[in-house]
DNA sequence: CATGAATGAGAGTTCATTCAT
DNA sequence: GATGAATGAACTCTCATTCAT
């Protein structure tokens, strides 16, 4: 493989990117993307036997070229909290802008052809998690007596509200207050009252 | 639409029932029903036209037979706690059973035709959740300073859960754990600590 | 046959009369006669086996219940010119109706089918009309050296004239100018110069 | 579209111009093309997307391939009655070889789809035939009052033939001598008394 | 390498026609 | 007689995939 067919295999990523992002995985075929691409219909299979080989390697790379943010934070000596409201953040970012992402070309991957690729992302961004609320507790930020049970939980919910933004309606206001009451739980002070961030009502005294 | 036919609709839901929980929606075609009734081509066209109006039909039907449990629960005088916990054990044994499931294929369909369909099961959960909550609450049984967001909450744990189940793995444990989190946060005692079980020994000590 | 299916194929006739006037006859379908007749689609079997039969029984009926204007005119003891005049505006009344006629449809059903119907109404008619202008010739209304010749000529304008109706722009004026120049030609005078005038007049003047 | 495809597109047109003048336009399916051309059901779609198409590109071909023999003579310097004479034999050529031609399938395209093309073709020959009269009037050839109305009624009269061609029996005599008797009414003498021959002889001593 | 014409399988859909009730 | 459910053939159209150039 030659550099310039690196390079092909690159515009054909990006141009296919927009194709699986506007109409999902499944109904995509070849052709969608031959047109996307502007090269021929035999030229395309010179390169990408058939989408899902495609969309792999599109989520490939989209995971190398992405991530930085939490590194740079981590490097830049940022707090365990800091760095896990930023990671949340980001997936909220993420979640809200669902007509430009992949995330439902991802999941409508995934659920036909059952290969370990969303697995190993979700244990990956638990162990993330739970590593943050760790350092968290250690430092005194945040309290947690089961990290690991939390980090997952936190997945779960990140999870519903993705499903939720491609689904229903999602708004950026539901996304906040989610997010927001998953912080309260962990800075929770012993003895004191939580608070849910909604204005108002939002008042929980669950402890 | 005399019996006959209903009763003949009634047949070619329960067959396609069971092509949608295996493939899904949009891989489902309308041969692929046809095949699994035994019936002609030209005479599934009698009763459906296309796929999405055969599929919407047995969500409908699903729905108006299933629910019952919880109906009767409240019924027989159960305390809110007890039905909230039945409400999740159902949805518990709902995910977990995901092979023989349409909830893969109401996704799927849900990708393709923004209907309101998934807004309003959901937004109908929610209410029968807080509902719950605050009968609780008011019986003593719960703590819970926001119904309405922990409801929400809740519902999106679940969702996550589920599309978990569909895309990854996912273990009667798992489930049992996280929902397990749920309700620990309702029964919390005021004034103690709460702590989220590990694993394995599912243990407790929050009250 | 009883009494009471010759009613019902005459229902049936009648609501297929306005199906063909609007569709023609080629993609006429035993359903939408079907569904014209709102009986059922066995039904109808009983009483027609095609398309084709049926059309042909709609064409005969209204051959038979049409026509008497001008046995009319003929048992008042009109002209020969009279007459024939009668029957060359019934023509263009006729094909000036095209919507609402079976011209498309008996045009559509002749090319499909090579039967005699269409060359017995048109030799008929060429008959009658030779026997209008010999009987003008005779009483001195009319100058024809060839009243069979001419007849046919007639019959061939007004085809072209209905063809022309059915298939592109026709005004009452063109017709009205069409017809006009026909009878000026029988009623030229001996010893003139004929020539075709404008629209309306008829009668040219043209010297 | 390179030359390669446009030979194919010929060809395809070759073929199926045999189809449309055996089975007129409503019945014919692009799997009597396909099967006509030898080609696979998709090579047909990659030239022409439907029958109405392909047709009206036919007609197009046809169009633009002919019609030189007019061109020819007016360029040959003959005389307005002459290329009259020989655009009216070019006409009686054309439908008395109606198994062969385009006519049929002309008209059931026409019943059809209410475009403009046949009234464009219409409105052609009429301006034609209008201006050679004109032209002969003007050589002391013909003798005529009205030439637009007189150039009207002629194409009317060629319809008319035209389609009694396809529907009923249509024999060259009949075909001269109404032929004939248009051209016997532009070359009637003053003074002189019209008569239309009859039988065969085409030439009138009718004076 | 690259092209794009060509193939053929397969999905969707409509109807004429039959037949048990 | 009358119904309308059921069948299956036929048509349209789209794509994944191949292959000569």
């Amino acid at each position: 493989m030659s550099i310039r067919s690196e390079e092909k295999k690159k515009h054909i990523r990006e141009k296919a990117r927009g194709v699986f992002a506007q109409k999902g995985f499944r109904t995509v075929t070849m052709k969608d993307i031959v047109d996307a691409c502007g090269i021929s219909r035999g030229g395309l299979y010179l390169y990408y036997p058939d989408t899902k080989t495609l969309f792999l390697d599109i989520l490939r790379t989209e995971k190398e070229e992405a991530g930085g943010v939490i590194e740079e934070a981590i490097a830049s000596g940022a707090s365990a909290g800091e760095i896990l409201r930023l990671f949340l953040e980001e997936q909220k970012r993420e979640l809200l802008r669902s007509g430009d992402t992949l995330a439902l070309a991802t999941y409508e991957y995934a659920f036909g052809e059952k290969d370990e690729y969303l697995q190993t992302q979700f244990d990956e961004a638990v162990r993330v998690i739970e590593l943050l609320v760790r350092g968290g507790v250690h430092s005194g930020e945040f309290v947690c007596g089961d990290p690991g049970g939390f980090a997952r939980e936190v997945m779960y919910l990140i999870e519903g509200l993705k499903i939720c933004a491609l689904t229903m309606d999602m708004t950026e206001e539901k996304a906040d207050e989610t997010i927001g009451a998953i912080l309260a739980r962990l800075t929770a002070r012993p003895g004191s009252r939580r608070k849910k961030g909604k204005k108002g009502e939002g008042e929980r005294s669950d402890e």
